[in-house]
DNA sequence: GCAAATTAATGATTTATTCAAG
DNA sequence: CTTGAATAAATCATTAATTTGC
């Protein structure tokens, strides 16, 4: 139990832990208030793609100060952003050159498509239990309680290791302006 | 440093870690000794395919017994076994294809790699498969440190679980015989 | 107004592909 | 050439928006 790093759970598995405490507090997937998603957005501007896991670490730190979030979350969110900024963007570019070959699954799901499916959820009745690793070791997390923000930190340090390492992003440009870092994200 | 959980770090980097200790190891991947590889062919062919983070642990430790491993280790062994099998199936069945259809975007990159055969998902038939997962006998071993092999439980307890469970192998198999486990496997 | 029914977004996993060490 | 390591793409599943009938 005391891994800081994070498990991956069965998908089909909706793990309610509220036999214990009582809170009332949804164990589903995390949901990122919007001050977490300004930071984060914030940060995939400035050109960060594939943050390190130190860089995962403080980010996910720096943000518990908005809401319950843990590592993972930031390591797929950085994932999914990426992979989705780039399919948007070639979704345009396939549109330009419109080949008329895509008949299907690349549609902007705008039309009114119904997907007769089943009702109801069919739930898997595999239950794969699949817990695939831990990513991240999360060591010494020590909950730096409240009073993050004041800090101000205004030294910019290592801001820009990730630059150098990942440079390779070219053809799907279209925002990679590295603007100047707001002061809020000085932390990494 | 107590970190169970693995990082995954930079492609291009090779992080020398011998700036302190000089022990004179090499740092660069993970060589697996033959028993190694013996031990992780005999899970697989049992029917593992994504083992747990329990799994992966125990495995590691077991194996660390015969050479230096780390969890990471384990879990790319299976995740690229389990890939290239599938794979040598697949090629087998689809030996001519070639739609080369090239004009998409999606790899500004480099080009003299030899294109794998496309139809991704031919030999995708029931793979819901596998998940061998918890069926797996995951008793609460701690560390029988050495003599193992000697252990001679002569029963197979409840080593086919997993049997009775997936016998939808199906096509890709191959080599699916479920040959009676090594002992040395009894440690799950 | 309000829930049930749908749809759209997006968090979380798995699979395929690529890179490069040995 | 083999294969460990890492990333990208595809997929699955859940939650929020949104619609719709009452």
């Amino acid at each position: 139990m005391s891994s800081r790093g994070f498990n991956i759970k069965a998908r089909g598995l909706c793990n309610n832990n509220n036999g214990g405490g009582g809170t009332g507090a949804k164990c589903g997937r995390w949901n990122p208030t919007v001050e977490q998603v300004k930071l984060l957005t914030d940060l995939f501007k400035a050109g960060l793609r594939t943050p390190s896991t130190d860089q995962i670490q403080k980010i996910s730190m720096e943000l518990s100060f908005y809401g319950k979030i843990e590592s993972k979350n930031v390591f797929y969110w950085f994932q999914n952003h990426k992979a989705r900024e780039r399919q948007k963007c070639r979704k345009i570019s396939t549109v330009k050159f419109d080949h008329r070959q895509d008949t299907d699954l690349s549609k902007p799901r705008r039309d009114n498509v119904r997907r007769h499916q089943l009702p109801a959820k069919v739930c898997k009745v595999e239950e794969k239990m699949i817990e695939t690793l831990q990513l991240f070791p999360l060591s010494k997390v020590e909950r730096v309680r409240a009073n993050v923000t004041a800090a101000s930190h205004n030294e910019y340090t290592r801001e820009q290791a990730y630059t150098t390492a990942f440079s390779t992003f070219s053809t799907c440009g279209a925002e990679m302006e590295h603007s100047p870092l707001d002061l809020r994200l000085s932390f990494l």
